[in-house]
DNA sequence: CCACACTGTGCAAACGTTTACACAGCACGT
DNA sequence: ACGTGCTGTGTAAACGTTTGCACAGTGTGG
């Protein structure tokens, strides 16, 4: 158990510097030597102490991830996406949530939690605005952006205007004309994401020669229970909307309720498209503008253990959606 | 930034030993000596290196998790309370996920990975049995088991059986006599709750005198996808059964799924109940068992942080479940 | 046979804390 | 005046690696 490099090095008969070499696999440690290190430290079960190896190399060996939440679907499927990234490279998480009101969000900012103690940070659903204000960007580290992006930073995403005008004009070509929009917070707002969204809505409106009504647009916080109030309140309206865009599965769903609450079904009385490509969305007939999601965040990953390997070029990737029209659109 | 005690022992004019202690706020140093220290250590914006003083302390600062999945409902939903949880302690953590196969059932095996790195060790939603297989307890660090329980071992859990029985006699209740059973694995298996569940589905069976039947019993694996196809399964038993119980809402919601596509009505024509209390059961009337699952999380860290600190009783924690009737039951 | 480069290894100084131990200064009871 | 105990502080040795530098040994070309 306590074993230390320094045993080895007494068993193998070299100086510990050898052994550090020959474990690590540098270039210029004998082959035959190496090869017996190795199977000595096998054979005693050493294995390094990544703490001291740490501070003598001055890496973290951490990585800090900024979230606003962690239990909601889009979150959660990023993470499995971004432990996959992770898998081969060992390294430990600092996860900080922010929550999503105002901002600074959390009483420690994420700023103090990863000072002097990550090697690099994955800002996720959060804009670069906020990630500043968090002070992430002083900590000299690097940092990518997912589900967002900003001049000059590294980022992973999509194109949430093509992909929301997609939703749209899906609506329009069922025949729609009076389109709901469920947003998240109440536009506008800080999350850049969303504002895509809303311009995405307005291009497939605009294109196809249709009015706007800001009467049409609730918010919805992205929870179920956000998705239900806001349905009830677009169902309240005269005229009715006959057809409505929802800026999550999870809203979508509530609004779903909402609807069967009311007697109403889905893609028969009140078309309903959503955005995301939930697990759930094929269970439940909802049609919805799919993101690679778990992709998204496998890039992340690799593209911050990139940045924190000691590459400097910052790239901005962006990955395609995928319309899946399913019965709650009337398909 | 870099900065070190040294820079802060210097400026105040003592030596880096009480630095050392002032800034940990031990007993034994002059109040007015500690709070110049302090105001200059806050002054200069020094933070102490963790890495350093892990290596000191011989503490990791690391927690280490072990799951099959990462993203599915339950497991998220634990894994937000365990952030809650940790949220005071300021601790890495090293996540590993196994997948739910055969046994040992990672490439890595988490004892490889958790070796020498962790100060605790957190086992969501694997049984006893495989954390000694994956060499987990062999680490000589406290480990605390979540959904899962064993002599002699801390643990935060469920009472699985009751919480069955309750979902089945609900069922009887409402008059049903031939009741289904969408399981995890095909039972049975090494897990325990889902032993536990099918020991609860067999009570109630029993206390009622009803009899029982393999053939109503289908595996589902957890997943939305396998609800699906175990409920078409059991559809096309004759006689059917009049309702099914399943281990787990996504399972549940696959069924449904299956029922719809085949123009049945759940709680008309075949009563369903599922387990867990998923957020989205409420949205699709969905009767459940509903567990306390982010508190199971938050017990369950603040436990192994007990253990970590130097506690050394060993606790099991059993929260209670709570059954939801809705409409997929008939009522 | 000599200067030279190259390869493989060892020595020892970092890396930035914590902490056992020593000790000075002081108050106290005798 | 003297031992005793307490408080606050300093000294220096850990903790277990990595790595710059030095150096012995071995070919290589002139």
């Amino acid at each position: 158990m306590g074993l230390t490099i320094r045993d080895v090095a007494r068993v193998a008969g070299v100086s510990t510097a050898t052994v550090s070499r020959a474990l690590r696999g540098l270039e210029n440690v004998d082959p035959a030597t190496r090869d017996r290190i190795v199977s000595i430290a096998r054979e005693m079960q050493f294995s390094v102490s990544p703490v001291a190896s740490r501070l003598a190399t001055g890496r973290a060996g951490t990585i800090g991830i900024v979230t606003p939440f962690i239990a909601r679907w889009y979150f959660t499927e990023v993470f499995a996406g971004v432990e996959e990234g992770l898998q081969p490279f060992d390294v430990n998480l600092i996860l900080h949530s922010t929550g999503r009101g105002t901002s600074p969000v959390h009483p420690v900012r994420a700023h103090e939690r990863m000072r002097r103690r990550v090697d690099g940070i994955l800002v996720i659903g959060l804009p670069a605005s906020l990630a500043t204000a968090e002070g992430l960007l002083g900590l000299d580290v690097p940092v990518v952006l997912l589900g967002s992006c900003s001049p000059g930073m590294s980022s992973v995403s999509i194109d949430d205007r093509l992909g929301a005008r997609t939703a749209v004009e899906h609506l329009i070509e069922q025949g729609h004309e009076r389109i709901g929009l469920i947003s998240g917070e109440p536009l506008p707002t800080v999350f850049v994401p969303e504002n895509d969204r809303l311009a995405g809505y307005l291009d497939a409106l605009a294109r196809h020669g249709l009015p706007t009504d800001e009467a049409l647009r609730e918010p919805g916080y992205f929870a179920v229970r956000g998705g239900e109030r806001a349905m009830k309140t677009l169902l309240a309206l005269r005229p009715r909307p006959t057809a409505v865009f929802c800026m999550s599965d999870e809203m979508a769903f509530g609004a779903m309720h909402t609807m069967s609450r009311q007697g109403l079904t889905p893609g028969r009385d009140i078309a309903i498209v959503g955005f995301d490509g939930h697990d759930l969305a094929e269970a439940f007939d909802l049609s919805t503008v799919a993101q690679p999601v778990r992709d998204l965040g496998r890039l992340a990953a690799r593209q911050l253990m990139d940045l924190v390997g000691g590459s400097t070029n910052a790239e901005v990737t962006v990955l395609p959606t995928t319309l899946h029209a399913r019965g709650s659109s009337g398909c």
